[in-house]
DNA sequence: ATAGGGTTAG
């Protein structure tokens, strides 16, 4: 009963269905459509008309039967068609579990397939490998750690830690979950390792920032010789270049896609232009996107991004309609990098009109993270009335709004408007987040505006609600070797020739018309062994002239951030590689002509 | 029936 009951269900959903009815409706017009759509829907005809006949036969079919109609369904992205046969199946085996659990993570509903397996886990068919990795993927799309891990405890009881393609999957599940340490000890611990699992752990790495972890193991994949790298690896190994922004590192890299034959790839391509944005060398990065024949919308959004930080913010809307004209549909992400370029270009106008058209022009709706740039361009420019309106009228839930509301606070500390700045403060206190950002900048803007006594206040309840400032570190990577210097840190070794280049950049940045924003008092902190500060001073450039901050390459960073702005990167770059280059030698000159010809090796990463 | 890569606001 139940199956003829489903047969009349079939024919009303095959019916409903959007693809058979453009059959019927293009067979109607005599019209034909497109050759790939008339293919699926011939193949989807096919697979109804396989389902219809094996359920109006009356006969249970073979469990493997009713699992290649559940695949067949699967690629044919019929999700809940799969599903029926699925349910009707008597007995689904270990291969129906998994097959729909896969599809339902190729619909792009892992949360269904986890579901799945549950159900699966309380019935009498025990999981596989196939399906233990099914499962682990779902967590790796939800970033889900708690399953994950009840995933991997699973693994292990049905003894399957010696499998490298589920302990691959446990490797990048944990890389998704930002559990790399986790991710590693799963790694170290397999025996049989191939391309896939080396390229997960890798990427686990690049992807959580830890960029030299991350070329350190290619270095060993290449050391112990365990093949070539294939394009996934390269443009993993690409990306950990970028995120330790290490430029040398990173045109090796290039040496090593172009060695390897795999300058063509699209993804290996955008990773290189992304890099080269990231790692200063923005005519690089423009001379390899250009280089794309048709590049997607990831390209377009870095190189929007990479236009973006460097103050070219027409390129960046110039590129916007570019890709327009050539029918790259931009994404919410293009949006984010469009209106920061609006933002940091002081392009208020158009980054407004932007805003208006996301929606209307190009159906993306903006979102809080989109609303945030705006703020961030309007408090920019002092347009703080402006900025907090908007920020008022946005609906965030309180996970969503730290970002929000820190933007405006800093917008509000810039310009001292101490009563946005408190607003904006309570409200991240209140919903507990980025609490030493909203004490140290709300004390800041109280000191701003001369109120010493609210920002000592503020230091002191900082303090009692046992909130540490943790201390600012940034470094920079010059010819071969990395600067890293950190807030606090008086062992500054060229502190006066820093100041004056501090001073030089200064003037040049005023004959670019660059205001700085910070030219009353700020507050600096000095934290040494529980030791606390506050100094007040004219600006901190000064601060750095006292030796109270000491740390060229995070105010050489700050200053090139301000340089970009107006425009001017590689003059700050070129005077800061003067400076230093004057005392270490740069190595190994050479690399550069390996790399010139193509001929780099990866061994010679270090 | 199973594993890997690129863009994300302050």
């Amino acid at each position: 009963m139940k199956t003829t009951s489903f047969a009349g269900n079939l024919l009303s959903a095959l019916k409903n269905s959007r693809r058979w009815r453009q059959i019927q409706l293009s067979k109607f017009h005599g019209r034909a459509l497109h050759a790939r759509k008339l293919r699926e829907s011939n193949d989807l005809c096919a697979a109804f008309s396989t389902h219809a006949r094996a359920l109006k036969s009356g006969i249970p079919g073979s469990t493997a039967a009713a699992n290649r109609l559940i695949n067949r369904y699967v690629e044919l992205r019929e999700i809940e068609h799969a599903r029926r046969v699925f349910e009707e199946l008597p007995e689904p085996n270990v291969v129906s579990w998994t097959s729909l659990m896969a599809g339902y993570i190729a619909a792009g509903r892992p949360a269904m397939a986890l579901w799945l397996y549950g159900r699966m886990r309380g019935s009498e068919v025990l999981p596989n490998e196939f399906t233990l990795t099914t499962a682990a993927k779902a967590c790796s799309v939800l970033a889900d750690l708690r399953m994950g891990k009840r995933i991997h405890a699973h693994v292990e009881a049905f003894g399957l830690r010696g499998n490298v393609v589920v302990c691959s999957s446990l490797v990048d599940m944990y890389g998704k979950c930002n559990e790399v340490d986790e991710a590693r000890r799963v790694f170290d611990l397999m025996v049989d390792k191939n391309i896939v699992s080396w390229t997960s752990m890798i990427a686990a790495y690049a992807q959580s920032g830890k960029g030299r972890e991350a070329l350190h193991l290619f270095w060993e994949f290449n050391h112990l010789r365990l093949g070539f790298p294939n394009h996934f690896m390269l443009a993993s190994v690409v990306n950990a270049c970028s995120s330790s922004g290490s430029l040398v590192s990173g045109r090796i890299a290039h040496g090593a896609v172009i060695r390897y034959g795999h300058e063509a790839n699209d993804v290996v391509a955008s990773a290189l232009v992304d890099m080269y944005a990231k790692c200063g060398y923005f005519s690089y990065c423009e001379k390899v996107f250009r280089r794309m024949e048709n590049p997607s919308v990831v390209p377009y959004t870095s190189m929007i991004v990479g236009a973006a930080k460097y103050g070219l913010g027409m390129l960046s809307l110039g590129l916007l309609e570019e890709m327009v004209d050539r029918g790259v549909k931009p994404n919410d992400v293009t949006f984010l990098g469009i209106l920061h370029a609006c933002s940091h270009s002081g392009l208020v106008d158009n980054g407004l009109e932007i805003l208006e058209f996301m929606p209307k022009k190009h159906g993306i709706i903006p979102d809080t993270r989109h609303y945030t740039c705006v703020v961030d361009m309007l408090g920019r420019i002092g347009r703080l009335d402006k900025a907090y309106e908007l920020a008022k009228s946005i609906q965030v839930r309180p996970e969503e709004g730290a970002l929000l509301w820190g933007t405006l606070l800093s917008a509000s500390r810039l310009h001292g408007r101490v009563e946005i700045a408190t607003e904006a403060s309570n409200w991240l206190i209140k919903s507990n987040q980025q609490l030493s950002g909203a004490y140290v900048m709300l004390s800041n803007a109280h000191a701003m505006v001369g109120d010493w006594k609210n920002a000592h206040g503020l230091r002191f309840r900082m303090k009692h609600a046992g909130v540490h400032k943790a201390r600012g570190c940034s470094w920079i990577e010059i010819k071969n070797m990395t600067y890293v210097f950190s807030a606090g840190d008086l062992r500054c070794p060229r502190r006066n020739e820093v100041v004056s280049l501090l001073k030089e950049l200064e003037g040049k940045m005023k004959v670019k018309g660059y205001m700085g924003g910070i030219e009353g008092l700020v507050f600096v902190e000095v934290e040494e062994e529980g030791q606390e500060e506050i100094v007040s001073l004219h600006s901190e450039r000064l601060a750095l002239a006292f030796g109270l901050i000491s740390t060229p390459k995070w105010v050489t960073m700050r200053i090139m951030k301000n340089l970009r702005m107006c425009g001017a990167c590689h003059e700050a770059f070129k005077i800061i590689s003067e400076i230093v280059e004057r005392e270490f030698i740069v190595r190994d000159v050479n690399r550069f002509h390996h790399f010139k010809n193509g001929s780099c090796a990866c061994r010679d990463f270090w």
